[in-house]
DNA sequence: CTGAAAGCGCTTACAG
DNA sequence: CTGAAAGCGCTTACAG
């Protein structure tokens, strides 16, 4: 605008008296180039304030240097959980060291989504992050229809495909070829942080235990959901108190209400994420329950809030950021051409605060 | 992967039997081409699965179909604010229909940000959104050095530039020139409803009325403490019961901590965002405190949370989708060379809800 | 209504 | 160590 238009490598190549391709090649390093040149060509490329244009090299090379992340949730849940931000954020860093970007997009149906991942291979990304993992989801086979490199982050094994769940990420085998990898998984496991949850809790005294879980098409609720199954038998509890959530404010607060109108009622109650605690542990006090004395809460996510509610709301911290650098340099070395089949990171661990309590002799 | 390798125009255009400018003249629509060819090329994409290449595109229309946006706050305020989700959930629903992407980036420093601009310019985007509007801010400033286009989101007229606030968006003026236009700006105010939240408090009885602000080099947070000031004084009230928060649950919690020890009390505290009131309205309770007949409390931004909090949390709705599509509707008439200076959005508005009620004369 | 050709701004074999 | 040329896959004047 102010100045008439932006200066090419042809530009830089006149004014520093060499080629184009001599240009390209002082930047790239992909061959070497004599110290003269390559100052006088940085010299002139600076003068003329010049930078390569990401279209024309997007064509040349055919990379984008972006990647895709597209989150197929209600507006609703996705405001209110704190996990993409931060994954987002840890995505982020990664991604700027290395000079890509990030095409975020957020859809509401799957048939949008579907249609997002077609425009995405249109020489839009290089490859993409998948994230919130459904029984039966289609997107690794949509993945390998388009041909985008993709990485997965799943919760369990059992989400990353390693074992049959009726997930569709096993390779394809044919005849006699080598099985071909399927594709590549950070895998986060949720299940031991809550059963420490668990244990926390049965150790403080607790018997009667309920769990408010997420929506269960996603891998993690249902996996979060077990996984509190499993604690209770192993404690040899009774692990039927199980109501659905949804992740919304709305839920907590009403299967609280649910469960609370129980006859003997919980002493505690494990929920699959801050939000819906948040909601019940307020619910609670409003109905004149002392926290932690007559009813104990947890919640996933360890959002900002939990540390500082009064009691702090004992959570479990997802390292949302960490776990968002690390999907995106496996990204990365996937697209590099590095096989990277599965990388663990460390697991969500449990953040016990004052909601946790020895249950009263008071009910 | 599968099938050799992608099918390029050319393709199309010798299996349909016609040039490859006729191809493309046939999905632009910019000039007639009869409907039996039309026909004829669209069978031929659809069977060879034919979709432009974005990065071909962009390079000869010079336009990415993309738009970038920088998100430049703490990654622990990010993840906390129900605000940015909505809004690029808003921003979504029009780009795509548009069929434009949306570059997003999550950067800590003011270093980082401006550097990210400037790759922005390098073909990366076609326009920016700004928001956070700081006062000083340097954005608009650099937009016009770089070229790019952008829209920014403001929270009052001074924030525009609409009058003098030291904030650069006017528009550049040579001697006999005509002034140039300011860049196209989105005016969500945020004044009024703060207004109408004290006006409120005073009419349930509430005297001694406090306020815990957001980080003041916000202009929205500036904005939203002088309408509080304001309004108390046309109450005839002191407006001096103000301190300074950052919109984090911490600050939240501590600044509430500190008006409640004060002498006299207040019997009403007014936020700048949900987090802070929540962490208040915790802390208050612990302390043994009635909501609302002992304080009255109100939140800004309407989370998820608020309305299912026991009792609710009084709150102000943003519509941040409304104002994220809106403000995507304003980028894109902008680069469609509409001139749109300047788009009023309804304010935020307030949502009175259990936790405001008139005060006790118990303390 | 349609085609042949040039051009967008890079990168990358191919020669030297 | 460097240059001339072709190519990436589109769009858009220019002719007809």
């Amino acid at each position: 605008m102010s100045s008439s238009r932006r200066a090419t490598i042809g530009d830089v190549a006149r004014r520093a008296g060499v080629s184009k391709a001599t240009v390209s090649l002082a930047y790239s390093g992909k061959r070497p180039v004599s110290e003269a040149t390559r100052q006088r060509i940085f010299e002139a490329a600076e003068d003329l304030e010049w930078t390569a244009s990401e279209s024309a090299r997007a064509l040349a090379m055919s990379r984008t240097a972006t990647i895709g992340l597209v989150l197929a949730r209600s507006p609703e849940v996705i405001s209110t959980d704190p996990f993409f931000p931060r994954f987002i954020a840890g995505c982020e860093s990664v991604l700027a060291e290395a000079g890509m970007g990030l095409l975020l997009s957020v859809v509401a149906t799957e048939e949008d989504e579907t249609a997002i991942y077609r425009r995405y291979a249109t020489g839009r990304v290089d490859g993409v992050i998948l994230l919130d993992v459904q029984t039966g989801d289609r997107r690794p086979a949509l993945m390998r229809e388009l041909g985008l490199p993709a990485v997965l982050l799943a919760p369990s094994p059992a989400a990353a495909g390693l074992d049959d769940a009726g997930f569709d990420n096993v390779g394809d085998k044919s005849e006699d070829e080598v099985e071909t990898t399927a594709f590549p998984v950070v895998l986060a496991e949720n299940a031991p942080a809550i059963r420490d949850l668990v244990s926390l809790l049965v150790e403080a005294g607790h018997r009667r235990i309920a769990h408010v879980s997420g929506p269960l098409r996603y891998v993690h609720a249902t996996e979060r959901r077990n996984a509190f199954e499993a604690a209770m038998l192993e404690h040899g509890l009774d692990p039927s108190l199980v109501v659905d959530g949804d992740f919304t404010a709305a839920s907590g607060r009403s299967r609280t209400l649910e469960l609370l109108d129980r006859e003997p009622r919980p002493t505690a109650i494990v929920y699959a994420n801050d939000v819906m605690a948040i909601a019940g542990l307020s619910l609670a006090r409003s109905r004149g329950l002392l926290i932690p004395e007559q009813l104990s809460l947890t919640g996933f996510d360890d959002s900002d809030l939990a540390a500082h509610l009064s009691p702090g709301l004992s959570s479990v911290s997802t390292r949302a950021d960490e776990v968002g650098a690390t999907t995106a340099r496996t990204l990365l070395a996937t697209l590099a051409g590095v096989a990277v089949p599965i990388t663990r990171v460390d697991g969500p661990t449990v953040i016990a605060r004052g909601s946790i309590g020895p249950p009263s002799d008071l009910d």
